[in-house]
RNA sequence: AGUCCCGUAGUGUAGCGGCAAUCAUACCGGGCUUUGACCCCGGCGACUGGAGUUCGAGUCUCCACGGGACUACCA
């Protein structure tokens, strides 16, 4: 898709010519730090910053904490570290919800001077039993009829603390006939005795998210208040509210315009910080920044970058429709980000030995190869060739079928950057009959590139010397589970029953030497095999780890 | 069951009354290749259904069907 119009860029671009705000674009992201962002959260945070940036406007992180209960300032670092490593910018606009509970406070006063808001002393089972379903009316609380002096003297109490949890909430006065629920009395404050990250225990009612979202808008200024679908039934609450309020001078409130969008699925995953806490409590990866998770941190240790999760939300676009994207369509870009920036090297992830008998034992001879294929600015670099050295196991079959072209026994194949050699001998263990190692003749005349060697050979395998290679661990991830859409459950069923019983193996492989001194976190193509980086917290110099990113696409295997 | 939102190839999208219905991905076939990668070429494949408005409907209207949201002192 691309460039495309999206609709929310239809209706800003309108808003625009009819100079609406002034010509003005400023988005937020407001999370709630109660949890760990994901690859879903990427796409709202991507898209209000990218709307920003393209109209020139502004963009404010804000984070939407309005529940000590659940939110942490654990929480709230992480999420500032994910937000910088996608790559967007609030300069200076950190902001925090709770930045303005005095200004909430203000015009929730304001509310019940209007006769808009009332203190209602129902229990929560009432309040739900009052409130009645989607098909019957609710009926108005025996409270909705205080007067505006006795609901202004209670609710200064509710805040002076004079009250126990639960006993008391400050309710809008709408319609408790209205079909939209939201619209029934929504509550606005509710008595939460509790110490809040940012407030500490200045307050003891707490604004309830309806009441508070507008607000933070409107005191920002935010022109388009972009938030995914399941808030599209608040929005006619979102209007109400900063329709009734007036500011010092009696005008009424900046009004931003709340826009909604689909979120995005994925395939063989689960998003959702519910199903994402389950899978890390309940131990089934190893943390919240295991590479095999959907969370940001997971993404970046597996060593995607921030620009293929750009280029995956500019390729899916926007739309109001619930989708499932398919897998394949994000490793596409996270292979072609990775293709153009990665280094290629040599690594054998299941080592099988091979002698070369007609090579002098104690020698070697260094060829110089280049580090990519299409982009010589990334230089060269050295491998030895030597009598022994290992291909990778599956490069080597006694038995092939028609079209396999590896080495088999009695043929050729082409070690890639170096000779052509032949199988002449297959050796294996006597007691279990595994292949232990293989000997082969190198041809001295076919060193090099198709510019100076006339034999054409079919296969080309990647390989590398024992005279050099070191060991490194490769942790070869896959998709977490094997069903498509794992929430898709039948009655009984758990989404943890889809878990991927392969989704880690670990392998002792040998990579090229210079690895040993690589940065943490870089990236490289092993060739023939995939996109690998050095994890960044199990690597040292001493042991080396790597993850697969992905592999290569390989038309092969898939026969 | 009520209100609201959504419904274009397998998947994700473009389309704003007149197109042979766009692009990407997937899939199939071919070319190139010292990565069965990359790249290139070709192909397959869709407007949920029915009425209506109109000279003309994927586009507008209505109905049906299908999917989703809403019945937290969560956000």
């Amino acid at each position: 898709m691309g460039e495309g119009t999206d609709f929310i860029r239809a209706i800003i671009n309108e808003d625009m010519k009819t100079n609406k705000y002034n010509g003005r674009v400023h988005t937020r992201f407001p999370p709630e730090p109660n949890g760990y962002l994901h690859i879903g959260h990427a796409k709202s945070i991507l898209l209000n910053y990218r709307i920003a940036v393209e109209y020139n406007g502004k963009f404010n992180w804000r984070f939407d904490d309005t529940n000590p209960t659940t939110e942490d300032v654990e929480y709230v670092k992480a999420q500032i570290e994910d937000a910088k490593w996608l790559g967007v910018d609030w300069e200076d606009r950190l902001l925090y919800a709770s930045d303005y509970f005095d200004q909430f406070y203000e015009y929730a006063v304001q509310l019940v001077e209007k006769g808009k808001a009332y203190v209602d002393d129902l229990s929560v089972d009432e309040i739900r039993e009052y409130r009645g379903t989607i098909t019957e009316p609710g009926k108005e609380s025996p409270f909705r009829n205080r007067t505006i002096e006795e609901n202004l003297d209670l609710f200064d109490r509710m805040k002076n603390g004079e009250f126990s949890d639960g006993s008391k909430v400050l309710r809008a006065k709408i319609d408790m006939a209205s079909p939209n629920l939201l619209m029934r009395d929504p509550l606005i404050y509710r008595i939460l005795h509790k110490k809040h990250h940012n407030t500490g225990d200045k307050w003891c009612i707490y604004p309830m998210y309806d009441w508070a979202h507008g607000l933070e808008d409107s005191i920002e200024g935010i022109t388009h208040s972009i938030c995914t679908m399941e808030f599209e039934i608040h929005r006619q609450l979102y209007d109400w509210f900063l329709e009734q309020l007036d500011d010092e001078t009696g005008n009424p409130i900046f009004k931003p315009q709340q826009i909604e969008f689909a979120r995005s699925n994925f395939t063989y995953t689960v998003l959702g910080k519910r199903n994402i806490i389950r899978l890390v409590k309940e131990g089934y990866v190893n943390g919240w920044d295991d590479p095999r998770m959907p969370t940001i941190v997971g993404i970046l240790r597996r060593g995607i970058t921030a620009d293929a999760i750009r280029k995956f939300y500019k390729e899916i676009g926007v739309s109001k429709r619930e989708a499932i994207i398919d897998q394949s369509i994000f490793d596409n870009c996270v292979r072609e980000d990775l293709d153009e920036r990665c280094s290629r090297v040599m690594s054998v992830l299941r080592p099988l030995k091979v002698v070369i008998t007609n090579y002098p034992k104690d020698e070697f001879e260094e060829i110089t190869i280049l580090n990519h294929p299409r982009n010589k600015e990334m230089g060269t670099r050295k491998i030895k060739f030597s009598k022994i050295l290992y291909i990778e196991q599956e490069d080597f079959m006694e038995d092939p079928p028609e079209d396999y072209f590896r080495l088999t026994l009695g043929k050729e194949v082409r070690l890639k950057y170096a000779y052509i050699i032949k199988c002449e001998k297959v050796l294996r263990d006597d007691e279990t009959g595994e292949i232990t190692e293989i000997h082969c003749s190198y041809d001295s005349e076919t060193k090099g590139d198709s510019s100076v060697v006339e034999r054409k050979i079919e296969g080309t395998i990647h390989w590398i010397s024992a005279i050099d290679a070191i060991k490194a661990e490769v942790r070869l991830s896959d998709r977490l589970f094997i069903k498509e859409n794992p929430m898709e459950l039948e009655e009984g069923e758990d989404f943890t029953d889809y878990l991927n019983p392969h989704s880690l193996e670990i392998v002792n492989a040998y990579v090229e030497p210079f690895l040993q001194d690589a940065d943490i976190g870089s990236r490289y193509q092993f060739e023939r095999l995939g996109y690998f980086c050095i994890d960044i917290v199990d690597s040292s110099k001493d042991n080396l780890v790597f993850n697969r990113i992905i592999t290569l696409r390989d038309s092969w295997v898939k026969r």
